[in-house]
DNA sequence: TTGTACGCGTTATCAC
DNA sequence: GTGATAACGCGTACAA
């Protein structure tokens, strides 16, 4: 039924160590036993189990990629998606395969708060980890403890806050500002700032900072619950603040949502950006482009966050020294036509 | 440094058959025996070795899920994504997890033909495998036969042609025409389908029918080629045709291409639906609600076939009666505002 | 250069 | 009900 290396050697008239030596490279081996061994592994379909080689070499060749589905699915969030794609493109040039670990929502209720990851990991599964999501809510001290003290790798995408993994990050908090600041140099000071409920945190602080702004700022942060229809809240906002004359600038956390707000305000006649400015944070390269008026971008490079992470479990893996034990990627700004520049105060 | 079932055993006074037996409640241990070894096992965080337990079981409770990254990679397709949401949503459900195997661009050269899950077999990574994407590329001969010969389960998402696996799949050819009649019923003879390059031989079936029509529809079917700045591409048709007076209603492959399209028609003033309709297919339920005007779509059920492949190959290992070798999905189309009656023929 | 024999951590089949 | 012990397929020290 299966072939072994049994099997080859048997076929190709020598002992199973030579078999394995050619597998292996691991010593010189005769030219013709070679030949025959090569020949007898092609005739049988030969591969080596991958059971049996890592109960010997303890590695798995895999690497475990964790996040939760939240009140959004891993799947529905470009940002995650990016991110995948990066940890992917990388993986997939090494010969490491990745196994996607997803937790349902309320896994730390269910579970006593173990991490489905753990299993995976004290079943010697997966080699690395590459975590991504709320750290302390996805670690607990105990578990945290364990990786430490089995030296396991891991490396985690986001802002490290008490513990010391590799990581890999972008400052939210900073980006955040960083766009509300390239509103306000453009004469925008009243603001609505749409972010979803997930960094409702990082929100805080961005507040808390907006709060000592002394340029008569007003800046409405709004928070985002999926499930909810997006477009009806956009369009009552829309009619209340725009239309009632304040506001003159608005910010959406990704593209997705700031197509929806595009027709909401082609929907109630208002222009872009003559009438209201806009900028969207987004996770996928020049797709901003593709909208009228092209969108004014900070875009958040998803894709490169990933593959570093993957990069830098990879070096981990290798032992290779690893110089910085955290990269952060700073997000580009881009200027397009959704943005309009301030020259005189507006007046309703 | 790991913790074997002979540590357990020692540590609880008990052989390692007795650990096993309560491992796996292969059969009755006094209560004692028990909670002295499951006491063990927590005390040393014990967790049965996968490797060893793969080597004796053969089983790998594991799965494989096979695409191409072509012109677009996997993870830029909501398509390709909405079916891993669907796959990932059961495997999660079951205690199987799942590793994405995705194929660079250009393996039929390089590797001889040899797709990349071929290796994942042989070497009994994975007990089961989905495949999406061109079956007889991603497929040669050689390999199948291989597949059937060691009775691999293989479900696979598409229109099977030759072969005879599971399959999970919409008609495409049926359901462009379905959009196209709606178009018809609805006065509209002068229509632009959009349609992705992969997609090109459907294309041709679907228009070896229209070109049979007798009432005078004129069906101009374009290809988009990923990489291509799309939007320009609209920008050209748009001013060249429907500025001409010609078409009165078009398609598009997806939301995005969609959404960018609207962007088009608000950029040139051209009204939707008043002066051109517009259809788009979609893969994520109610996105195209978010739009303005809401799009009439037909909603192809991406994740629910991806689901159904994942529950059919978790029949086919439990080794259930499979009823249907094939399951067919049915795409919905849905009325939204996107599409005006034609009332009388358009005058330029 | 080559082959023998043992260990890796399980499960399963025996005797007891 | 329980405990030895033989597979499972591979890598490798050691002997030849």
């Amino acid at each position: 039924m299966s072939v072994s290396i049994y099997d080859v050697a048997a076929e190709a008239g020598v002992s199973i160590a030579t078999v394995s030596r050619i597998l292996n490279k691991s010593a010189a081996v005769s030219p013709k036993k070679v030949a025959a061994v090569q020949a007898a592994m092609e005739k049988l379909h030969f591969e080596p189990n991958q059971f049996a080689r890592g109960l010997v070499n303890k590695q798995a060749n895999m690497i475990g990629v964790y996040m939760l589905d939240g009140d959004v699915s891993v799947f529905d969030s470009t940002y995650s998606i990016e991110l995948l794609k990066g940890i992917q493109r990388v993986l997939t040039y090494q010969d490491k395969c990745m196994t996607l670990i997803v937790e349902r929502p309320g896994f730390y209720k269910r579970a006593g708060g173990i991490p489905a990851y753990r299993e995976y990991v004290r079943s010697k599964r997966i080699d690395g980890l590459i975590l991504n999501g709320p750290l302390r809510a996805m670690m607990p001290p105990e578990v945290e403890r364990e990786l430490r003290e089995m030296d396991f790798p891991v490396v985690y995408i986001g802002r490290q806050e008490e513990s010391e993994f590799l990581n890999v990050y972008a400052h939210y908090v900073e980006y955040c500002l960083e766009i509300l600041e390239h509103l306000r140099a453009k004469g925008h000071t009243n603001i609505i700032y749409y972010a979803i409920s997930m960094h409702e945190n990082y929100i805080r602080q961005v507040k808390s900072v907006t709060d000592t702004w002394q340029d008569g700022s007003r800046i409405c942060f709004r928070l985002l619950h999926t499930g909810e229809m997006s477009r009806e809240q956009y369009k009552k906002d829309l009619q209340k603040y725009v239309c009632g004359g304040e506001i003159t600038a608005v910010c959406m956390p990704d593209y997705d949502q700031a197509v929806t707000m595009l027709g909401v305000c082609n929907e109630l006649h208002i222009p872009v950006p003559d009438r209201l400015s806009m900028v969207a944070v987004t996770h996928r390269m020049d797709e901003a482009k593709q909208t009228y008026p092209p969108l004014s971008t900070l875009y958040v490079p998803a894709v490169d966050m990933g593959a570093s992470a993957a990069e830098l479990l990879l070096h981990r893996l290798n032992g290779d020294d690893i110089p910085e034990t955290g990269i952060e990627y700073k997000p580009r700004y881009t200027e397009r036509e959704s943005v309009k520049e301030m020259t005189a105060p507006m007046t309703p």
